[in-house]
DNA sequence: TATCATTGTGTTACGACTACACAATTAACC
DNA sequence: GGTTAATTGTGTAGTCGTAACACAATGATA
């Protein structure tokens, strides 16, 4: 769709009032990174949003919304939270562009933003920027800039969510290669917690859950001793999931 | 407001697409009990709800709609999911009075619903219906019936994120009266987690949390061995809120 | 005055988590 | 090729928290 399509038309095609922001979390480099779009014309930073189609749920808009931005098909998505106060558009006016939405454009809305977080592969995603923006980057959530909005505050909430839910989903499966080391899964853990952890107590502890399997092989390459390298059990990842893991960080 | 006036205007005065669901919890004869309301012309029961004012935010609104409902001013309110299939409100003609509300009115729209519980203590509430309502009661939650659109859903959904959070929230502030017994407290676990619970082990972890303050008075009236009375220490109670609490249930 | 359901309390056993040290491996360096 | 440095793999002892459990005291009721 062009931008002067989709600024004349949206209104007919989405539903007011709304829109989808999503917080897209990947790990690498042994830090957690979150995708922003930067804005054409004023260069500000943004997390990647969008609107929800008349006949789409939510979820359907934001697997949509995340679709585009990252190539994938299938991700781990969560809504976390609604964002409905009516400052959280601060300064509206100086994100949108007056000669292609004009005062009395649907853009020009008091929008209720619904939030998701996505857990992915770092390395699966190919980051594209949407008609809006002209890039799209990861960004080490220690160095996130000032973004527009709320984005900020909607973004802490999704890491606090992450947290949270750390002690019971186990959020390596999403977030890691299908193939991994133990000590890249507790650098995942250490870094989401910013707490460092015991490599013995860790490795009994996620071993003890039954939802690890070991692989024959090990990670050659690196500088030193070749760890073992491990990968999910789906089956009992899935099984445990239903009965509810107790991970206690 | 009239029923007319809230029909014919209620599209200027409110954001459209939006509503917002409550869950509005109780405790009563050992049981937990959520607020209903019983629809005018077709006696079908639903969720106390009701619509963003455009210059509100969702906290406020839900805050206005629970206050309507229970006349109570501070309670303990969460955010807790948000309802966005379009399918949510299937069959939703039959609940629009073709007089009242034709089609092409504002109610005939789809909604995005936002769902929100409260946490209050049953005795302070005088429940009371709204406009489209006759009867507000409580319900037992064993004894719900089909409510309409997807509100049972929407009270499934509440009840697992209340089950949730007891492991990091002490709910007996919100739920019971400020001076209550031991035995009250367990039972209010028991019946949230559906599950026995040892009297003397129970004791001891809500006492090891320090939020708790024994009164030297007991509780009297009842046909047995009178026990203490216990009350929440406000100023250690948020402090401990703040530090994070680990129930672990 | 006896009864009965319920409350208040402490100890022991078990299991989970914490702290901790040494041998093995691998690439890199000389 | 031998040495070095960083990292991995593994087990045990001590501590803490939790779970299981029994008996004396109370207070209304009959």
């Amino acid at each position: 769709m062009e931008l002067n399509e989709f600024v004349k038309k949206g209104h007919e095609l989405y539903l007011r009032h709304i829109s989808i922001d999503c917080v897209i979390v990947g790990f690498h480099d042994e830090q957690l990174k979150v995708l922003l779009l930067k804005w054409k014309e004023n260069g500000q930073w943004c997390l990647p949003g969008g609107f929800v189609r008349k006949d789409d749920s939510l979820d359907v808009a934001a697997t949509r919304i995340l679709r585009e931005r990252t190539g994938l098909q299938d991700l781990y998505l969560q809504q976390f939270h609604t964002f409905g106060d009516p400052a959280r558009e601060r300064n509206k006016e100086q994100f949108l562009w007056p000669r292609t939405m004009p005062p009395g454009s649907w853009m020009h809305d008091r929008f209720i933003s619904v939030g998701y977080y996505a857990l992915v592969e770092f390395s699966q995603v190919t980051p594209q920027p949407d008609l809006l923006t002209d890039e799209c980057h990861w960004c080490d959530i220690h160095d996130v800039p000032d973004l527009i909005y709320d984005h900020n505050a909607i973004l802490d909430k999704a890491l606090e969510t992450l947290r949270m839910r750390l002690n019971d989903y186990p959020v390596g499966l999403n977030l890691l290669p299908a193939r991994f080391t133990m000590p890249e899964l507790q650098r995942l853990y250490e870094t989401i917690l910013d707490t460092p952890l015991d490599r013995r107590n860790f490795q009994k502890k996620m071993l003890a859950f039954g939802i690890l399997e070991r692989l024959t092989e090990r990670k050659t390459g690196g500088a030193h001793k070749a760890p073992y390298l491990y990968r999910f059990d789906r089956k009992k990842y899935e099984k445990a999931l239903k009965q509810g893991l107790k991970f206690g960080f």
